[in-house]
DNA sequence: ATTTACACTAGGAAAAACTCCCGATAATTA
DNA sequence: TAATTATCGGGAGTTTTTCCTAGTGTAAAT
């Protein structure tokens, strides 16, 4: 094997663990080099314009910048940048919103170490991957109404919301956003405008339901 | 250092990925040795009584037999186990109630290598481990506990408290009790104040929990 | 029998949150 | 290029929430 086929890969999770266990796995296998860590999604995308990995592999929840909002912003300036999610949420919004938001694959944490290398293969080729019982689900859920309405949201709807029925209100929203509380208060109105309802506790029943929080 | 100093470890947890970190982590500490991993609470407790390790790292979301219950069948057949919970959770329900099952010791993933280190210390010498800003909420927590808090509501707050977290707003309750509405915005504040919650979304989740309303 | 305690009620004033409307800026799409 | 859409936030008004005060009734304690 050639220095040129080495795939160099960032790893982005706020979990010292499970960055130790990626890169473990990864060690397992020459062809892939671990260049670069980041605990945040602001360090991130720090790291990504210094290191230019090939590919980066990004849990989703993830405090401050969360990694939806960092997968965005990765895309925005690099818009080849090959992003695979590892997520331990088997819920379909958030994989939507991921590959909404520009990611190339999505794997769940539970998934084993043949198919993380498997889906690392595809996105080295410039294919996206998506578990295959999760993109069944997807496809199933699609067809569900309430989250076909949650679909409707934008990312930074969706992410506010999120926050939102997670108990944060619009000035610790505002904080970890970097934008204005009026934004929220604003952008709080329209989510629950597209999602037919008319306040904060059918939000969060709304949410409950659809897996993005635990009661 | 002698063989006997060698502390062997089990691994459980249904990631693969979480194990191998945790592994690598260790790896780095001649003292400690890894001699079982396990991917299911079921198996947890096979392994157990296989290799009869000196300290279990123990994750508790798990398919299946959770966490907390196989904690809890560990140390009922072994009550002296000592078992080290590496939990994503930063609630403190969680903990308490894995410590009430019997663990020794409370880690959350976002904890660093040395803290995971230190713990395995204090707990092969017989003590208990629970993260500093952790113990403090969990403290917290008992005082503010939530059944308690629930049968601290007079009549009139419990039932307000059940319509509120059912979606009926201020007015709607107002009319439906025959009292001012204005009435019915002072009862609010005084049960978040007695529930120790700020805002709607938490009294939701807590009504969910207790099962006053379904999601 | 009178004090004490507490639950229930509600108004006033101020603060905070929310809504609705508008405009600005990018980026994307037709 | 024109139209659309996502993001962002100010202005102004409305609603909700908080904090304070205060009256009533009931039940227990002195």
């Amino acid at each position: 094997m050639s220095a040129s086929d080495l795939i160099r890969i960032m790893l982005v999770d706020d979990h010292a663990v499970v960055r130790a266990g990626v890169r473990r796995l990864l060690e397992q296998d020459e062809r892939f080099l671990v260049v670069a860590e980041a605990e945040s999604g602001e360090r991130a995308y720090q790291q990504f314009g210094e290191h230019l990995p090939d590919i980066t592999i990004i849990d989703l929840s993830m405090p401050g910048m969360g990694g939806i909002e960092a997968i965005g912003r990765i895309i925005a300036r690099y818009p080849t940048a090959k992003l695979l999610v590892l997520s331990m949420h088997e819920n379909t919004a958030f994989a939507s919103q991921a590959l909404k938001a520009g990611a190339k694959g999505y794997l769940t944490k539970n998934g084993l170490a043949e198919e993380l290398v498997n889906a690392l293969e595809h996105l080295a080729k410039g294919e996206t991957y998506i578990n295959a019982n999760f993109s069944k689900k997807i496809a199933q859920q699609f067809l569900n109404n309430e989250n076909n309405a949650l679909q409707q949201l934008s990312t930074r709807e969706f992410e506010i919301f999120r926050l939102l029925a997670e108990g944060s209100d619009n000035n610790l929203i505002a904080t970890k956003l970097n934008i204005s509380s009026k934004t929220v208060a604003n952008y709080q109105t329209s989510i629950k405008q597209k999602l037919g309802i008319n306040n904060s506790v059918e939000m969060v029943r709304l949410a409950i339901r659809n897996g993005l929080i635990e009661s």
